[in-house]
DNA sequence: TGTTTATGAAAGTATTACTATCAATATTGT
DNA sequence: ACAATATTGATAGTAATACTTTCATAAACA
């Protein structure tokens, strides 16, 4: 399973990069470095100029790849979903009970690297307080509607829509499943980085068994009542 | 009321601004017009410069009332939670039932401009679609533990206690009731943005009645089960 | 061997995000 | 009425950001 997964290559969207920057080493290194970097400084401080010379390459060799910092995101946060969608397929695989299969989302979405830690290009728990940090700017922008029309957040939405089956496996005549699916993966995110930074918005204690548990109940009480 | 309401004054922590935007005429026009220019342009394309252009002043005038645009975003920010918790105690004084309250405050949270569309600095509607599309990126930002000390998020986390403690008026035993605020008032805003930009990951219809049916069950259901 | 392909090096532009200085004009305090 | 103070405008300047362009060189590949 290991030397499985350590071979899967994750699809990301052509559109998204002007070069697959898995397709060489410099690609390669700018997705990770670009990673940490991000997580280190944060979205609005991290620079192509700043990756290139901690890459000791140019800002023109990094454009190659992404047109701009936004794209990079875009790249990065599709790589999420599909990961997390691999995930989820593999380990719903031989489930039956529709609600087990929801506790198993809500999980992983909770522990997205239990056994994962260490991927070649991806440091997968850097790439987890990515998401819960910056995802949302990739779609909190004027340019929503076009990079949708693109497929930029069709990972994002591929992940949901496999959630949105469970919930209508379960509960056919639960009204708003794409809603509750959306608030529930957001509500996860913001509650890990509430705990954090605001904890008077947060009921959570250290560990995450208490917003993993939260949220279990939630979803099945909101779509069993 | 209309007159009563005209002449309140919201106040906004000091620390946030360099001079009181309400004290002078170029201040209120500051708030007026950055409002409708972020709107309309979104945050990354705002900038001082456009807003000098638009108010015929200059940027070194307006960087007399505030340090940056995320100081300015701030400022909005917190006046419409301010605003929003006087529409609360307003709207509720006379409640007895906690569930109603609650009620309550999901609609205000999702029509927070019934009955008020023109105040003389502040377009609620306008302020609302930003709070929708940017207030997330006043906290998502690696300086939020700085900013939350010096009370920049006060007047949200206080809206949101007046929440949690209608649910502990009802349900005194729930475990979670800071997080299923936060999740709520985070995800009303993000139903309302998937409706117009993502519309496969909401299932409200064209008004806002689905998002606010959709809500109060939500909020109701997990408490009570 | 010749030719794509990938990277590096250097330079340049427009915009952003400020800061500083000084003058002109209002406002206020006595 | 006059001095002191606060407010704004005008101008200029800096460092960083977000790119684009051109040209050289080295590796790969056919």
């Amino acid at each position: 399973m290991e030397a499985l997964l350590s071979n899967i290559q994750i699809q990301v969207n052509e559109k998204i990069f002007q070069k697959d920057p898995t397709s060489s080493d410099l690609g390669q290194k700018i997705l990770r470095e670009s990673l940490s970097m991000i997580d280190e400084l944060g979205l609005e401080n991290f620079t192509f100029k700043k990756l290139a010379l901690r890459l000791n390459t140019t800002e023109s060799s990094i454009y190659r790849y992404f047109e701009n910092k936004h794209k990079l995101l875009i790249y990065h946060v599709s790589w999420y979903w599909s990961w997390l969608s691999y995930r989820l397929v593999f380990a719903t695989a031989n489930m039956q009970d529709p609600s087990a299969k929801l506790e198993k989302a809500i999980h992983l979405l909770v522990h997205p690297c239990q056994g994962y830690e260490d991927l070649k290009t991806y440091d997968i728990k850097t790439l987890q307080r990515i998401i819960i940090h910056e995802s949302s700017k990739a779609y909190l922008t004027k340019e929503v509607d076009e990079d949708n029309k693109e497929g930029f957040f069709s990972a994002y939405k591929d992940f949901c829509s496999r959630l949105v089956a469970f919930i209508k496996e379960s509960q056919p005549a639960y009204k708003f499943p794409s809603s509750l699916v959306a608030t529930t993966i957001e509500g996860i995110h913001l509650q890990k980085y509430f705990k954090e930074h605001l904890p008077s918005l947060s009921d959570a204690k250290k560990g995450d068994q208490d917003i993993e548990l939260m949220f279990s109940k939630f979803i099945l009480n909101t779509i069993n009542h």
